[in-house]
DNA sequence: CTAATCTACAACCGAATGGTTGTAGATCTA
DNA sequence: TAGATCTACAACCATTCGGTTGTAGATTAG
């Protein structure tokens, strides 16, 4: 149920759990993992079932585990998830910094020649 | 073409296009802005037109600009946006922070008197 | 001028999404 | 024990998605 998929599989379960805004509320008031899913179905204008799906998407991509209490799901948001979707961004913004780098270096090798 | 949506929405659109490894790895390739649309399509095993899909699905995302160079289409990723979607997973893990200070405080005001 | 290249867009297709309702099993509570 | 609550799951539906092929307009190259 964790983390055994390429990569890539990975990224994409990541971030199309995360483009709904409903699934990423759901994550945000499940860090205190007190929350079942009845508790947080109460919070949205949408069905039980719904909500349900979305806390199997979420728990598909890693971003959320369940644990029973009793006849109750209580759902926890896990941090590394959130974390390695970051890294995964961090990678592409250290592309342009290293861009922008080399830019810079280009600029200082040409310094007092312009022109 | 670029942002005035609801902040939500702006989400949904950024996650859901980065859900997609075609699509991120055009967004790393695209970096140096000297990409066409069809110089992009040739490194993929699909057709041009799904290829220009994805720009056209990045580019609503605000992850990509395009601008004409005769008759090719330039593909510029926009460095903003992939801070702006680092920012919002930012904003999640900040909320684990705050819980994990707060167990902090909790162990703090209970040492020296446990059992 | 003609042919090749690049983009645009419509139409289509199968699969996945996000929602619903309905039924049923477990667990808790009075 | 009986009723309420919570979860699970199947079935269904409309829409979106990722891909295709085909046609056509601009621009460049020979």
């Amino acid at each position: 149920m964790v983390v055994d998929l390429p990569t890539g599989e990975q990224a994409d379960l990541i971030f199309r759990a995360l483009a709904d805004s409903t699934r990423r509320d759901i994550v945000r008031r499940s860090t205190g993992g007190d929350l079942s899913v009845s508790a947080l179905a109460r919070e949205y204008p949408i069905s039980t079932t719904a909500v349900q799906k979305h806390v199997a998407v979420l728990e598909r991509a890693g971003l959320v585990e369940r644990t029973r209490r009793g006849r109750e799901q209580l759902v926890q948001s896990r941090i590394e998830t959130i974390t390695r979707a970051r890294e995964l961004l961090d990678e592409l913004e250290a592309l342009w910094r290293d861009r922008l780098d080399r830019i810079d270096e280009l600029v200082d090798s040409n310094e007092g020649a312009e022109q």
